[in-house]
DNA sequence: CATGAATGAGCCTTCATTCAT
DNA sequence: GATGAATGAAGGCTCATTCAT
């Protein structure tokens, strides 16, 4: 699927990149604090330190914003993820790395990872589509070092069991965060993090 | 913590409680297609079969409908799950029991979970409180059942591990809505629970 | 002019008499609190001791329970002054006299002096020129007494001050009222009358 | 008191001035036509030459357009005084000329006077205190030069004397517009003034 | 006659978006 | 490119009035 084309009246594209930062930062901020819908653009306009017109150069509609934050939210996860995943090591232990590197980014970005949750939805249909690719990708991702462990016979799964285990991952990192209410109070992460692969690994290994 | 109040310029309660159904009801279905901000309230009374101005005489302010359905799914998975809990059966058998029953529960209100796990957010603090203990109280009937289990023996948990699979369980379930886009697509229900059961479960045996 | 007949369903005479004395008794109140347009019919039927049904059974619109207070005033200041003016006196003790019951009565009946005065405005055309006229007879009520002065030489004023000096008179009671937050800081109702009939009076003795 | 601040989205002050004298002059016309309740903001939008949108960025309610009317008819019937007070003359003819001055100003504003009179009430708490005390601002004024009479020895009052004189004299102003629908179809300005003058002063003078 | 639930026109206000400067 | 004043559709809510019971 095209990435969706925010469409802009400026031609410098350094520019856009630049003003785009500025509007995500300051809008992730405020949708973590009241939510996209509550959130006006002019507030947008003026935390990302511009005026509500120029934010109009660079967005065709409000919507373009929370998908701006979506997919640079992705983005970072995705490069964090893939920065803290060393591929020095092998099976299970990397299966477990690979797990706890994700937590981690995912503790690190709990703003961002719990506005991208709680407002997805909110996107128009073409961008909502987009996005749950994105997360399907991610999805992928984790499925392939799950799939890597079956092949190198480190655990046995059956392609749907690999599946299921994939969303089961992402899903205790998402939980990081939309449970913080609950989980953050009882657990520090890496409490959170042994906690979790416990329950996920054992009974697993041959 | 108090039932909040919604306020009723109505005294039949009897007639309070019929008119809430219909809104619930009503609610339930546009909040599930375009989400709470984007539903007027003249769009919930005519979907529950009154006026604008009926509507305001059940209610104080349109947050009042999304507490009232919040508080009502709540209600009702606890109600229906309470029915589904056979005490037949004891040990790990039974915990799958409720697993299954659990997930069979959020099975069929799918919508009414869907929604009030994704618009909660969005009610004011007094009542967030409100519905966030409801949470509380469903997550200590999965953690008691599975305290039930420790304490048969049938299982050998620590306290921290017991939370721990309550909150896990809990968002498996949740997880059978919110990731439905891709879960339902793979997996009927049996085989959802079935597979989550396994993975829940192995290893956990003596 | 007509007395303005407000419609009631109801046939009883005895009934509609019982019920709309109710009703001005508590729109009183509550304009005085609030104002015509701040207080609504649902609170007026309830500080009347019935219900926004029964309310509507003897008027035929919000309005003519202004029309009602406002011609209840009228008449019941007309009644007081009446009492209290006692035919013994001639001339100018006569006329000072009179001028001090007015204010008598003006201060016994503040509140209701005052809404009147504030809320006239708000009656619909037809009701308003019924009240004006009755206010008019307040003057000529006023004036005759100033006429009476006259001729009996007690005071000498050409046509024209005799209506001027009613209309000072009438306002000089009504003043009493609105601007009670100024006078009645300063001035005892008898000072008030002391000062007003000094001011009135002084230069007009032959 | 502080003057309340009106709050507005537009920062150029010069603007701001603009439009409000606009918004001030046609909700005057409105006001006086239906009195404050019964216009509608899109009303004195639209009266005032831009969009209900537009309206709303330069007050912050319905009641601030209230506010500013008042503000600004005080102001400019102050304004108007000071003009006319030649202080030429002295002693009684001084007072005269003042009370004729404030009466011809009342006349030339009538509209604005008689709207500032009937609806003050409704204003909020707060900006009603600071009309209150504008109103006394005025009261001041006018005492201001009543003392100066006595303090000449023109007249002779005692304290209380000349605060109810100042009272006196205001109200006789106001009443020029409040009783219009009776004095002005027998009087002239000049004949209400001469007359009004001939009252209030017949026996002061020494 | 009394009641009070139902109605919906209409109000105040917000805010995404545009466009002249 | 940047600004911010202008716009008006649309939303939440109120309340005078009606009418079935």
């Amino acid at each position: 699927m095209q990435k969706k084309k925010v469409p802009s009246m400026v031609k410098d594209e350094q520019l856009i990149k630049k003003r785009r930062e500025q509007m995500i930062k300051g809008a992730v901020s405020l949708f973590t604090e009241k939510g996209f819908h509550r959130t006006t653009t002019r507030e947008i306009a003026k935390q990302s330190g511009f005026s509500i017109g120029t934010l109009y150069e660079y967005i065709g509609a409000k919507e373009d914003v929370l998908y701006l934050v979506c997919d640079a939210i992705y983005e970072e996860v995705r490069d964090r993820l893939k920065q803290y995943l060393g591929t020095n090591t092998s099976g299970v232990e990397r299966l477990k790395e690979a797990v706890a590197a994700y937590f981690k980014v995912i503790d690190e970005m709990e703003d961002e990872v719990l506005v991208m949750y709680q407002e997805t939805k909110s996107l128009p249909k073409e961008a909502l589509k987009y996005v749950l690719q994105k997360e399907m990708e991610m999805n992928d991702m984790i499925e392939q070092i799950v799939r890597d462990c079956v092949e190198e016979d480190a655990i046995a799964l059956t392609n749907e069991e690999i599946k299921m285990l994939a969303h089961n991952i992402l899903v205790k990192g998402q939980m990081w965060t939309f449970r913080r209410w609950a989980l953050q109070k009882e657990f520090t992460l890496e409490q959170y993090t042994q906690l979790q692969l416990k329950f996920l690994l054992t009974g697993l290994k041959r």
